[in-house]
DNA sequence: CTGTTAGCGCGTTCAC
DNA sequence: GTGAACGCGCTAACAG
């Protein structure tokens, strides 16, 4: 079944294709009479306008490029339910890159969204992104980018991240309020800025108390956490508090915890929420949501896109984080 | 920055836009001198086609949609992460939208899908969906649409899901190696082919043995199958055998364990292996690979589009699964 | 208020 | 071999 054409519309109302289409747009200057008869015609014939062609003409392709580092984590996930929710209100369509922790492919897969005509870009970095020039072909373009969760140091584009400080303090506090004096932390890879920040914040809080960081470990994935705490654990036997700074990480930690019978250790990681309930006892976690920070990213880029943005300030935005207890 | 047309070079070449169209594309009746020469100063504009006008031109659009019911699941990622896989590899792009598990949703999906002019759709089905009525939209404007994973019992559609027969099988066999005697078979939501399938299968395959079925459950969420399975557990003291259906589903069987110290119970599921790891002890599981069958669907479905699908029998695609034990 | 005209950027006929 | 002209489906400027 062949698709209904603003043309044919025409032909069937006896009018001009060009009347249609203001009708159907329900432009003003069109009278009621004809305006009734054309959608009528065009419910009739089924009419759906052709994507492609308004955005041939009207040089928007109403396409959002997501490009992640790793599909398969818990957080990701969360955060393109948050973007598509916000997107499928809006009439916009999500194409979604993963760059599998590779800079080669981030690389590539900017270039894809440039070239498929993307209205906007939102990045969270690989593990190997350590600066932003692979981004300058999107800013050469002048198509809207904005960075979320795994950023990089940058003054060019917007960021949408967690508050790190706050968030490393809170567990930071936690595991202080929970007497713990000697304390190991283990971070994600060292290149990532949350990983920097978090650390940095962790033990600027831990300094102020009478407990220590026994040490500060820094793994890219879970088996790298689960060797590098297992030896650490081993080697400190008197252990009694872990700070895990993600779900990646804290499933390694996880694990190297259980192996460990007499361990007797406090744990705090920071989540998204989806993995801690499933562990038995239930792990404690400062709960930072996906969900609200792919809306949250998404909404932001639209601004840009729009050009609603009230400011042109290029500046990170925090998302606000919550302690989740048992 | 502005992007360089066709007929940009054309100007800067001292030819008509056609020739420059016609040499970029490789086409035998342009000389090989002016060929190379555009070549030249497209590679100098960096000029890149818009893939706008190109798919105005030839009719398509270059882009699939993906439906799935939720996709913060454990599966989910691992099958879009396939897919976009073997995407990016033919220059397609993949929108992915999210039904939450409403019909209501899943519907309104399959319209973006095709008013957005999408040249194939893939979809794995709510949990309320109980027919195939509101694909009807899809077939009628012919566009290719393949079902994956969570589908209902129908003839249109291709259909691409693990070998659930087998699947199930292996697992009763397992925990008849094993010496249960009295088992408990948690199942997700009743709706789903996937679930009746899987229920039928290892029923039958219990019944060969002297081993017998205590209890079947259906549960549509991890805290339903949490409840359910505790409940069954603590009226029946001797469950020796739980088997879990999905990683859905053991999340909530495995905390029902968890909280019977008493019990003694041999466990399996069928996971696509991201979850189980995450224990200690370790789950024994079936694994049936997202990834591949991702994989495999799309394949099929870009075998419509390109119209080199060798049959046009409808069928079911069945995944092999693989025992992971420890 | 409505029709006419002119493209958006590209691929493809048909001439020459 | 190459140019000219047309049209994909739609919107927008200009006329009337």
């Amino acid at each position: 079944m062949k698709r209904a054409t603003i043309k044919d519309i025409g032909i069937l109302a006896g009018v001009n294709p060009s009347t249609v289409s203001r009708a159907l747009r329900n432009h003003p200057d069109v009278s009621a009479a004809v305006k009734t008869k054309i959608t009528e015609i065009a419910k009739q014939l089924k009419y759906v306008p052709n994507d492609t062609a308004v955005n041939l003409r009207t040089r928007n392709s109403k396409l959002i490029g997501l490009i992640v580092p790793s599909i398969t984590m818990f957080f990701t996930p969360s955060v393109i339910d948050g973007i598509s929710d916000v997107l499928q209100k809006n009439g916009f369509k999500l194409m979604v890159l993963c760059s599998h922790e590779s800079l080669e492919q981030e690389t590539e897969n900017i270039k894809i969204c440039c070239n498929a005509g993307a209205d906007g870009i939102l990045i969270s970095c690989s593990n190997q992104t350590k600066n932003i020039s692979h981004l300058e072909y999107a800013h050469d373009l002048e198509i809207p980018l904005v960075m979320f969760d795994k950023t990089v140091s940058q003054s060019t584009f917007d960021e949408v991240i967690i508050d790190n400080k706050d968030a490393a303090e809170q567990c930071a506090n936690y595991l202080l309020q929970r007497k713990c004096k000697n304390i190991i932390a283990v971070y994600g890879n060292k290149n990532m800025s949350i990983s920097s920040e978090r650390e940095k914040a962790f033990t600027n809080a831990i300094k102020k108390s009478k407990a220590t960081v026994v040490k500060n470990l820094n793994a890219s994935d879970s088996i790298e956490a689960q060797n590098k705490t297992l030896a650490a654990l081993l080697s400190n036997a008197n252990i009694d508090g872990v700070f895990a700074m993600s779900d990646e990480v804290l499933t390694g930690v996880h694990g190297a915890l259980q192996r460990i019978t007499t361990s007797n250790c406090s744990l705090i990681a920071i989540s998204d929420g989806k993995l801690p309930p499933f562990y038995f006892p239930q792990i404690p976690y400062l709960k930072h949501d996906g969900f609200a920070l792919g809306q949250k990213a998404i909404n932001l880029l639209l601004s840009y896109i729009d050009n609603t943005k009230e400011t042109n300030n290029v500046k990170k935005h925090l998302l606000e984080t919550e302690m989740i207890t048992y």
